[in-house]
Order: C-alpha cells, then sequence, then structure tokens
RNA sequence: GGCCCGUUCUUCCAGUGGUUCAGGAAACUGGCCCCUCAAGCCGGUAACGCGGGUUCAAAUCCCGCACGGGUCACCA
C-alpha cells in the first residue's frame, strides 16, 4: 500500500475532525514556531504550541486562503485529558495532555503525516495488533487521542524491546558501524567479512558487515540459525528451552512473554545456535550450500556428480567444523592441485625442516602408501599405527609431518580422512613435492 | 531538560510472595577423550542496582533514589 494511493481516506478523516472542532487550520509559519519552541527552550519550559490561529473566524481564515498564505492542520490534543494504553507487553502506559504539543496531521502542500496515516489506515484495515518496537511507545500517544477522536475501536499496542549493540545498552545502529568494528564482541564478525568476502568478490567488511542482514546470508549462516537466534532475544518459550524451529516459534510464541528490557545481540551465541542448526542438515543439504561458495571463489568448476562426491566427502570430514557454508573455503587443500598447494610456514618448519627425522620418516611412509588396499580412512590408520610400533617412534613424530605435507596446514580435518579423499597418488605427489622442498641431505 | 520505558550471573533467558542459600543456555575454566583443530562427555566459577516500607515470609508488592535507554519534525 502506499499513502499516495489513499489520500482520499485521510482528507476524508482530516475533514471530519475539522469539522468537529478538533482539528483546527493553523496559518503560523514554521519559523514562529520554532521560535516559540526555542523560547521555551531557553525558559527552560515544556513546549507546547500557541494555538493563535484557534482565534481566526471563518472570515479570516477565507482572507488568508485568498491571499494564497499556506497552513497545516494539526490535532487538538485534548489538554485536560490524559491518554492510557493498555501495552500487550508493557502493561498501563499514560501520558498527560496538557503536555502534549498538538501534531500536524496534514502538510501545507496537502499530503498526511505517518502519525496519522497510520491510524486512519490501522481502523480502515480493521488492524487488531500493532506490534512494534518499543521506540514507539512515544507515538502511541498522540494515535491513541486520534484513534478516540475518529471514534475508532484501538488496536492493542505491544511495543517490544529493540536489540541493542553486542556489550552495550544502546540501539543497534547502522550508523554506529565504525564504532562496533571495534567492539570486541564483533570484531572476529568483521575480521572474518576481510577473509571471507574478497575470496567470493564481494568487497570486505566495509561493504558488507555483521550489522546487515546480507552479510549472514552471504557468508552462508543458515536462516534457521538466524532465527533461533532472535527468537531467544527478548523471548523465551519457557525456562530451559534453547533450540527452536520455525514451527515452535509460531506455535508457542505468545506476546505476554516477551521480556521488557532491550537485549544486546550475541555474536558467539548466534554462532551456537547456527552450529546446531547447520549439524542437523543432511549431508547433501551442505553440499548445495557449499558448492555456491566454491564456485564463486573459483576453486571447482560447474557442478557434476564426481565434483559432488568430492564435496560430500570433505564436507563429511569436516563434519561439525562446518559453522557456516562459506567456512568450506577454509578447506581449499582439497580442490587446489597438488603443485599450486600452499604451506602455512610456521607448520612446515616446526614439522618438515626442523624435525630431524621427519624427512627420512616421510619418505619410509610415502612407500608404505603404496601397497595400503582399500585406500581407505581405516586402513590407513591401522597402517600408521603399525608403522610407528614398527619403528619405535611415537605417532605425534609422523603425524604431524604427513598433515602438512599432504595438506599445507598443521590443522584440519582427521588427517586419515584427508588422506582418504586425496588418494594414494595426490598423497605420494605431495609429500614428494614437500620433501623437495627441503634442503638437499645427505 | 520534559515525558515515557527499563534494571536477575560477563551475555541471553527462567522466576508473577514460601517448594529457589535463585534454574537453563552461551562464554570462561578444570578434567576425560585424542593425529591437529573442533565436537562430545563430566565438573567448576559467576547475579537479584541502592534505600526505605508492606508481610510470619520479597528477586517477586508499594514508595523514593541511582543508573541506563527511548522520544521530543510540515521523517517513517
Amino acid at each position: 500500500y502506499y499513502q499516495s494511493q489513499r489520500k482520499d481516506l485521510y482528507k476524508a478523516a482530516v475533514d471530519r475532525l475539522l469539522a468537529e472542532g478538533k482539528a483546527f487550520r493553523d496559518y503560523d509559519p514554521p519559523e514562529l514556531m520554532q521560535a516559540d519552541r526555542a523560547a521555551a527552550e531557553a525558559a527552560k519550559q515544556p513546549f507546547l504550541n500557541i494555538r493563535r490561529s484557534l482565534d481566526l473566524t471563518d472570515a479570516d481564515r477565507a482572507r488568508l486562503d485568498a491571499e494564497g498564505k499556506p497552513h497545516v492542520v494539526r490535532f487538538l490534543i485534548p489538554r485536560d485529558q490524559k491518554v492510557a494504553i493498555d501495552d500487550a507487553v508493557r502493561g498501563h502506559v499514560e501520558w498527560d495532555g496538557a503536555l502534549m504539543p498538538d501534531p500536524v496531521i496534514m502538510r501545507s502542500n496537502g499530503t498526511f503525516l505517518y502519525n496519522f496515516a497510520t491510524v486512519v489506515d490501522d481502523a480502515q484495515m480493521e488492524i487488531t495488533h500493532v506490534i512494534r518496537a518499543e521506540e514507539h511507545l512515544t507515538n502511541t500517544a498522540v494515535q491513541a487521542l486520534l484513534h478516540q477522536a475518529l471514534g475508532n475501536t484501538p488496536p492493542v499496542f505491544a511495543h517490544i524491546p529493540f536489540i541493542t549493540s553486542p556489550g552495550s545498552t544502546k540501539k543497534l545502529s547502522k550508523r554506529d558501524v565504525d564504532k562496533l568494528r571495534n567492539s570486541p564482541q564483533l570484531k572476529k564478525m568483521f575480521d572474518r567479512a576481510d577473509e571471507v568476502f574478497p575470496q567470493l568478490g564481494l568487497g570486505d567488511s566495509k561493504t558488507l558487515n555483521p550489522v546487515m542482514v546480507e552479510y549472514y546470508e552471504r557468508m552462508g549462516y543458515l536462516p534457521s540459525g538466524i532465527l533461533n537466534a532472535l527468537s531467544r532475544l527478548g523471548w523465551s518459550l519457557d525456562d530451559k528451552t534453547e533450540i527452536m524451529s520455525l514451527d515452535t516459534v509460531i506455535q508457542n510464541f505468545s506476546l505476554d512473554r516477551i521480556v521488557k528490557a532491550p537485549a544486546g545481540l550475541d555474536p558467539e551465541k548466534l554462532q551456537s545456535y547456527q552450529q546446531h542448526w547447520m549439524n542437523q542438515l543432511p549431508l547433501e543439504d551442505k553440499v548445495a550450500g557449499c558448492l555456491p561458495f566454491l564456485q564463486q571463489a573459483g576453486l571447482v568448476a560447474d557442478a557434476d556428480d564426481a565434483l559432488r562426491g568430492l564435496v560430500g566427502k570433505v564436507i563429511a570430514a569436516i563434519g561439525d567444523r562446518l559453522r557456516v557454508f562459506s567456512d568450506i573455503l577454509d578447506y581449499k587443500e582439497f580442490f587446489v592441485s597438488d603443485d599450486k598447494l600452499a604451506y602455512d610456514e610456521k607448520a612446515f618448519t616446526q614439522r618438515l625442516r626442523d624435525a630431524a627425522e621427519a624427512p627420512g620418516l616421510l619418505r619410509l611412509l610415502s612407500e608404505k602408501l603404496a601397497t595400503v588396499e582399500p585406500f581407505d580412512a581405516p586402513t590407513l590408520d591401522a597402517m600408521v599405527h603399525q608403522f610407528v610400533e614398527a619403528n619405535g617412534i611415537k605417532i605425534a613424530q609422523i603425524v604431524h609431518a604427513v598433515r602438512i605435507s599432504t595438506t599445507g596446514r598443521g590443522v584440519g580435518v582427521g588427517l586419515f580422512d584427508a588422506l582418504a579423499i586425496l588418494g594414494r597418488d595426490r598423497c605420494q605427489a605431495r609429500i614428494a613435492r614437500a620433501l623437495s622442498l627441503l634442503p638437499a641431505q645427505s
């Protein structure tokens, strides 16, 4: 709906109010009003507009109109009256009409103000509940009075708390991005944006950040995770339930369990809900969710069955380390060619360069790889343990060297899973390449 | 500044006069497990803003104070 389409409705309501003496045409120019306001402030008095135009006669108004003098229409606040609503969240809230300036309801150009249009609309559309953020609570005084003047049955109002910035009590606002960037709670999310979005060609945390809904979508968060986190902000089902699906929320939601105090977004907790719902997802859904990220990053080509199979195996190995779909980008080692594998310098040095016996053991193990049959994780696991025993070494002495040489990293999925996914040839090729990068030994 | 709203662990919630020396989750932390990182399991730390009332009994009701927030447009 557009206000511009409903002008006739608003006009009729204004005319009625005017005819009934519940509104008046105000010919005072805005500058005069501002001066009045400034004077009131200077005198430390609460501001109330001066109703000069109320003394105008019909003849005065006709003359002013003939002169082309513009006017607005103001709603005449009953200053001898109190207004009250029974808010579904906050309970009984009262205001004193004596303290409320007369609000403009129609501009001098003939258009209408939100605070008025919404009242006309709500009545005409038979709205039963107005549920909105707490920052609108003050507006409700005027709206309630307007409903009363128009003879409407007012809707039930429910003013729910807004969401605050993490670690703050202030309304979460896009205008504060720069401050938020440095907040300890949000810093990780900004940093992650800088890691992930450039790979996807989406800019960085300056273009997409955690105060924007799009951030979560582009980062590969699940709607169910976001929804769960948001649902638990300012509302609860009971004293225990944390994990909730949309259906659960729909079935159980009630206004009377909404908390009154504003709540801060907690990225850690969001992450925890997200993790839960990601773990619930069947493997094929995870594959479908991750593939677009790999493609957008240029790591894989169009999806065929073979690629889906590979991605499925990788995701299965990643397991619960996959929190959001874009996390798949942390496992590039499975998608790059052997000669393009990058090494984590620190791990490479610690596990290969500085580990005196590592190269020798690696060479031996690589030979063993040739005979592993089938080349799967359990068999590899057994073989390595045998190898460890046969050589009288500790498992740590070989495992890290294998990991860094085949995956390029010191951390990652289970080593035997990684080896099985890569397959015999690629494992041997990668080990050979890593060894070739070490200084020649006698 | 006026008006309005709010105030339970670090955070998000539970609690509507006694079954609560306040319960759950996240975070943090100790341990187990372990090829790394996670996850998982077991355990731990940690709160009723302050002051007055009312009552046999108050986190829960009342009053005041303090602090925090929202809002004060011919914006929506």
